[in-house]
DNA sequence: CATGAATGAGTTTTCATTCAT
DNA sequence: AATGAATGAAAACTCATTCAT
């Protein structure tokens, strides 16, 4: 069906104006006029603004999901895990500067709306965590790294990655990119190491077992 | 004189509106009402929205790097310039929840403008890194932690302490969060542990040497 | 023909949204839907919303006006005649309520347009006066009624029957309706009676003679 | 202070507006044309397009209302009464025609949203027969006019001069208005003249007593 | 210095009408 | 004949900014 064909394409357009404007100095016209359309044809499509900006922030946040997820569990050993987390979200996001760009401002906008029900949004960036979180637990289970929180971890390498991926879009090079992500695969690798024979920079054995909480984006579980 | 304490009356209620509400969705109204003047009166000390905007923001971030530097300066051991970072700006964002949301949502914005000027904010958030760094080298150089590249190294700690703050905001409770940021510490610092004797997950020395960009925020220095 | 077919069930459908919406509220849409066609297809038998409000406007009008003739003639008195009259036009308007909103709104509409051209619409209005008129004018040359203005008492018969369908669609009941009407034609004929013996309420022997314009919905007949 | 100026200014362009257009058609920027401001300044009187339209509604058919009250209260018989009422709306919309139809088209609009809730305007439309249902009551004690339902009285003498006006407004001539609302007057006097000696015309002898919520555009009182 | 009324450009959204299929 | 996707003009409402007092 062509309904199709200009539904994605509207998507497109959309995740292109929001990603250079932000959502309130994008106007529905330029969204039309990016997908060639006219003003009321969006409509045709999404019924408001919002509904044209959660269907192109959610699409593209299901789509990275479903990448990282796949990479994710392709890894054999938890030092694989890493960098395919942080690889699989870097290439998406730097073949989809646009909705990176949505990406974060969403991200800011959870920070602004203390108060804010939990919306579909925050449901997909948990769920983002999650594939990892598991990953951690399966780690230590398997001794390959040390007892620590897998909440608290899974959101440290989560954080990282967003921080690498921001600084990349925003230089122009991307040679160094390779470098600065092993780089970080490897602090928190050697950061995650088990405690074994005599290591010195080690106090705090961990951290306290009660705290699994701390979720992507704070949001308590359910 | 009494304009000095209107521009910081207003100062406070800008900050408190914008966040709130966001640049946007803020209106010079409400920032007129909060602090008790008239609209046009905000006019005789500011000459626009973004103005008063940038000297929030500016402002904000200019005591914030200012603690900051102070509490880095006083850290004895690396280990202590870890923490000293991340409760330092974790403190200060907890008290100024307001300034906090501001500041990420110009983050945000800045990764939004691809093509933005070098603005004095840029500026600002760059400098947060660079007490950092420094100190990341002097451990280096007291063979503290191993060789890495301070500025990549600068910046994770930067983008840990940022996702910690994010999510102590978001989430009522504020419990558990010595806990997290003792993690955090610990995490980087066990991963910047130095080589020694036989440790196994070690690989990669180090990242290239050549590479001194990578700047908070990403914009080259200039 | 099933374009008769279409055409009809296009006017009740019409009838139906313009009287729960009124003109402006209504959409084309919504006749299509109720109608069971596609938004095209209403324009292949109207060439627009004010032609296919017309048409609904005016065959009601045609049909009301048929009936309440009938009525009319078949009455024997004249005080069979208003009963006659206000019956025949309440149990129109009552069996159908939409088409009644139609027509007080398009009176309403009547006057609000001071300089209208003399629609079809004004033409039908006045010739539902007409009839009565006649009968008012046998009447008095029978001598059943005083000698009193036809068309403004005609007019009279007319407002009082619009008042009371109106009230009796508003309200749910209809119970008393018989009531009502009585009371009107009632009201009526003893108003009409003729000057005979001892009456004292009876000052002004009728109106001036000169006066035949007042006509329904005032327009002056052409 | 010059608030008020605006404001009446405002109120009186609005009738204008909304008397020659009806409120869909009307457009704020033809309001505040009329008023000669621009078109935010109208918000800042009126929150919004239906507010100024209620406040012109409202403020006008209060004024309607004291000064119908007042001529009523002024009557010595209820001769007096029923002209009094007449005459006393026929001035008032004469002197004001922009908002006898601003009036009219509300009135339709009532009978059109079958479910709406009780507005202030419809309130006051049943205020205004108020008065004159009393009135009847007091003539009936004082065997003025028969025993009749004074509800209904009151509305069909409500009506009439509704409709009385609607066709002086429609026509240009004014001239004959006197006789046409000195026919009415006597057309009802008569109609309710008690019933003595050997009256013919006289069949039920007023409507069964259980009926007295037949109220002005049909709401019941409470 | 302070005020707050006034402005009007700019935004979202609706819907009658057209026309290719 | 029938369809329904596309159009774009029009309208309510917002708000940064100005300026007379």
């Amino acid at each position: 069906m062509l309904t199709a064909y200009r539904q994605s394409a509207l998507l497109e357009a959309a995740t292109r104006v929001f990603g250079e404007r932000g959502f309130e100095c994008a106007t529905m016209d330029m969204i039309a006029r990016d997908a060639d359309v006219a003003k009321g044809t969006v409509y045709l499509y999404y019924p408001s603004k919002k509904s044209i900006y959660d269907a192109a922030l959610n699409g593209g946040l299901a789509a990275l999901d479903d990448r990282t997820g796949a990479r994710i569990d392709a890894a054999a050993t938890f030092r694989d895990v890493i960098s395919a987390f942080i690889l699989a979200r870097a290439e998406y996001f730097l073949e989809r500067h646009d909705f990176f760009r949505m990406y974060v401002a969403a991200i800011a906008q959870q920070v602004m709306d203390v108060k804010a029900r939990p919306s579909e949004f925050a449901a997909l960036v948990d769920r983002q965590t999650r594939h990892l979180e598991a990953a951690v637990t399966r780690a230590i289970a398997r001794r390959e790294i040390r007892r620590v929180d897998p909440g608290a971890t899974a959101l440290a390498i989560f954080d990282l990655t967003r921080g690498l991926v921001a600084r990349r879009l925003g230089s122009d090079a991307g040679a160094d990119f390779a470098d600065d992500s092993a780089f970080l695969a490897d602090l928190i690798w050697r950061g995650l190491a088990p405690d074994d024979s005599g290591r010195k920079a080690n106090r705090r054995p961990a951290t306290s077992k009660g705290k699994r909480q701390s979720r992507a984006e704070a949001r308590p579980r359910k």
